[in-house]
DNA sequence: ATATCTGCAAACCGTTTGCGGTGTA
DNA sequence: TACACCGCAAACGGTTTGCAGATAT
């Protein structure tokens, strides 16, 4: 019993913002707006955590009883594909979402409570660059996460 | 998909060289040295890339037809727990595992192939304590992986 | 009107586990 | 001898999919 379980209820810090709505980008790539998508697209837009598709569907539920879990990930699936969210498999649980019109940042985990904390360094974008042309490689894309506890002073 | 293990900038890398055998280890740890232990443990030893549990199952089966997968699978999470191997799980395939006693690594998958190459960055790992500090945290452990492709120059 | 979308249930895939039998220490 | 271990099959958790009916455009 070494598995550590990562929590996935993050109380979050930054609001999404300034963005195109989730349903103007729909509605450009010719995808109808029903009303289970607007329900999901809702939850995303007041979203400030990082939630896992059972989360997602559990705020759903609260607004409309009749949506399905098979909905959820549909939807997601979709969105990943428009490239309006971003997945993350972080260690030791389901998949996570986030808007994707944030800048690029990497993630710490917060071990003890799931929570999530964005950070950029742009000093590590360059090494890892770097590191890729050395070995002949083009970067698609990277991961870093770092999985840690609130430091007891 | 095999592995190069890449001499690089920062910290020189040795080569996986023998160390303390698998063996070593089961018999220290009070664990008892069976006959599908033993297959899997050669191939663990002998493999230089970064299998994953069916793949070792693949080999194993070709030495000892009876073997099983959940075999396979109890092995490596008991070598996991040892601490004598590693589990990646990298994007979009299965867990794949490699000898635990080689100087800490991170990953750039060959998304073409499969391959993994292996690098270090003193710098990069400076900067990611550094971050943590910042916000307070203690790092338990980190995942930084490239996804790419050869340069075609 | 009709193609897209939905809910439902079943399938999926990698992995774990309960069982009763086997073999190591 | 005793208990750790095995192979087998069934269960698992997260995710995807086939279907037949519902709905946005």
């Amino acid at each position: 019993m070494n598995s550590k379980t990562v929590p996935n209820t993050a109380t979050g810090q930054k609001a999404s913002s300034a963005h195109r709505s989730y349903e103007e980008e729909l509605r450009e790539a010719g995808i109808r707006i029903t009303k289970p998508r607007k329900v999901i697209l809702k939850i995303l837009t007041q979203a400030s955590d990082h939630p896992d598709a059972m989360e997602i569907f559990r705020r759903a539920v609260k607004v409309d009883a009749s949506i399905a879990l098979a909905t959820v990930y549909r939807t997601m699936k979709m969105l990943e594909d428009l490239g309006a969210v971003h997945r993350h498999s972080f260690e030791g649980g389901p998949a996570r979402f986030e808007n994707a019109d944030a800048e690029h940042h990497d993630h710490l985990i917060d071990l003890d409570t799931g929570d999530v904390i964005e950070f950029h360094s742009e000093r590590i974008e360059q090494l890892q660059q770097q590191i890729a042309d050395e070995l002949g490689y083009d970067i698609e894309h990277h991961r870093l996460e770092l999985y840690g506890r609130k430091r007891k002073k």
